[in-house]
DNA sequence: CTTTTTAGTTAAGCAGACTTAAATATATGC
DNA sequence: GCATATATTTAAGTCTGCTTAACTAAAAAG
């Protein structure tokens, strides 16, 4: 009992100053970009699960049709998606990032890592190699824990960086 | 070098599915209580760092003066903080929480430890020793880094949960 | 005291992210 | 083929968060 809340402790203080840090660097760099942050979501979403339609966006994001046309009709103005026809179907569209939209999430998502790197490097060679253990072994029990409810015919989530009230 | 590239490896899986869920967690919660992000934060900094004036509040979040006594005015008006006169200096208010807003942020915070909670319902005895220590010792690394730059008279960063662009 | 800072509020106005409702074009079902 | 359902857009209007500018009140400086 006493292991359980050594680790809760633990993870708890983790925690707390991971997302203290990566909230601002995000911020940071949304800011510095003139990306809102649902626009950023968009095209992270774009970039991790490819090309897609308006009403997967409207879905993923869980706000109509509507609002996720005027989202992304910013995105293509700005040139970081293009809106192409999908060849299957005339009346949906194919969501892409462009050539600028990708270099900008990479460099987002660069910057996100950046600080871990930074805190790699204060590490002694044996730590590394214990962190780096420990946290695969949690990466493996958070990808078991997102694949088991939904064999139980739960409903399953849908969103995914959608932060945005 | 190669230990080094297996624990940038490591670290950049667990950020994804960490940060993936937490945001999502955390969005869900402020829906559910009707709050918004800068709403939220600026109740978890009444709570982190204690009572605190406009001004402060102001800077935090890098916003202008009026900014932030609209913000708080809507806090206000939605019982989850108090604007108390301070008694040191009668231009200043001091800023706290009610007990509504303590408890509601206290369940905010809750509600985004419960998937970490379950994650390590899924671990050996064995495993959760060693993700402890792991976690401990990049939450040291991590205060390292914070404190660090201060020390050589780089500007400090103020803001913390300060995501809102 | 009077002047100048400092702390905070109020008002007017803008932009972003939503919503609902109505419109358009294409697929699909019978 | 025609009615209906689907994918998306446009228009109008709301709410939030922010900004600047003007204002009040109290503290500090002289």
């Amino acid at each position: 009992m006493t292991k359980a809340l050594q680790f809760t402790q633990s993870i708890r203080a983790w925690m707390d100053v991971f997302m203290h840090r990566s909230m601002r660097g995000w911020g940071l760099f949304a800011k510095s970009t003139g990306l809102s942050m649902p626009q950023f979501s968009l095209m992270m979403q774009l970039h991790y699960r490819g090309a897609c339609g308006m009403s997967e966006i409207s879905e993923r994001f869980e706000v109509t049709p509507a609002a996720a046309s005027q989202l992304v009709d910013k995105l293509v103005q700005n040139g970081y998606i293009v809106r192409e026809e999908d060849p299957s179907d005339r009346r949906a569209k194919l969501l892409n990032l462009t050539d600028k939209g990708k270099e900008t999430i990479l460099q987002g998502i660069e910057e996100r890592y950046r600080w871990v790197d930074q805190l790699a490097e204060r590490l002694t060679d044996e730590e590394r190699v214990q962190v780096s253990k420990a946290l695969d072994i949690m990466t493996r029990a958070a990808e078991g824990l997102e694949s088991k409810p939904a064999r139980q015919g739960q409903p399953s989530i849908k969103s995914t960086y959608s932060i945005h009230k």
